[in-house]
DNA sequence: GGCGGCATGTAAATGGTTACATGATTAC
DNA sequence: GTAATCATGTAACCATTTACATGCCGCC
């Protein structure tokens, strides 16, 4: 017992505990539904790719975080892949506190990283780039707000992002003037 | 000509970027100053590992964006990088002006990740989620007030930094009372 | 009965990470 | 003279990306 709890479980990355929080409140997917809500999503900066979602469910797996089961739909071959309790508990203690240090600190924006270089650029070109930066994400904006979301979810992190891009905007603002 | 002009760049990184940058602002640099700033820098999300700064340096030196000159300092030797007009010209378009999408969308951000699954949570737990968030951003914002920045560029950077965490901190307060 | 797109993958490249190795210099 | 730290890397791994390959299904 003392040695099954001696190793230790690795962190799962990002993408892993959102695919068992997605097999979590849908239940059993399969590979390819999984990567169509990552796709769809506009509030996950994932893009879906199959080249990611396979070998995350194929380390899930190994781990027995997920098991898959065959079941065929018509003549062809279809995996569903289900969380299990271990899964499931891996999955809480993903979500919840206590955080991993990066959950909390300063998110990367690659803008903030621009506007480090500001001293290099004359007033013309910084006065271009604010502009070109709020447009840009005020085109962002527009998108979010046609976007509705299909379940409380998906509107909370939409909401979420929203209020993301206008404080940037805010921030911008703030640096066009000083 | 045409056929120089013909074969595309590839984009430049995040952290190509700001290697470029630093020795824009800097003049020539060793390797471990390029490092030493990127671990120093609160702003900065990248560890500054050799493993990814010695890689990137030797990818722009093929690009001819970077060259090195060896410059030993007492017995030991030492390379410093510096950079070529093409490596200014393409700093220059990385940095300006139109951005590349991701640039302007919303920045991934691991919180608003885990509340896309507040719907698995209790009320309960939802409720120390939130406090374990708020409590854990204000120790970020509280170093973040301690740093001071060692130029103009840095102390921008730290203002983004801090604005985006406060309408962090925000957002969660209006999700604690839905 | 062919075609478009849905579904299921595989392969290769990329750009990061941690961990390790090791020589030179400096502080004491 | 020895320990700490500065400096310079290398190696292995890791999770993404894009691009490619391919089979099945429903529609016209």
């Amino acid at each position: 017992m003392s040695a099954k709890r001696a190793r230790r479980e690795r962190p799962l990355s990002e993408l892993e505990g959102c695919v068992l929080g997605h097999l979590l409140r849908r239940g059993p997917c399969t590979p390819y539904a999984v990567r169509r809500s990552f796709q769809l999503s506009p509030s996950s900066h994932w893009s879906g790719s199959a080249g990611a979602v396979y070998p995350a469910l194929e380390r899930l797996e190994e781990r027995g975080l997920v098991r898959s089961v065959h079941a065929p739909r018509g003549g062809r071959k279809a995996w569903r892949y289900a969380l299990t309790a271990r899964g499931r508990a891996r999955f809480n203690t993903w979500l919840e506190p206590p955080f991993a240090p990066d959950v909390l600190s300063v998110p990367p924006d690659p803008l903030r990283t621009r506007v480090h270089f500001f001293s290099t650029m004359t007033p013309a070109r910084r006065a271009r780039f604010v502009a070109a930066a709020v447009t840009g994400i005020g085109r962002h904006l527009e998108v979010l707000a046609r976007s509705r979301g299909h379940d409380e979810d998906d509107r909370r992190a939409l909401a979420a992002a929203r209020h993301a891009l206008r404080a940037r905007m805010r921030w911008l603002a703030g640096l066009r003037a000083p």
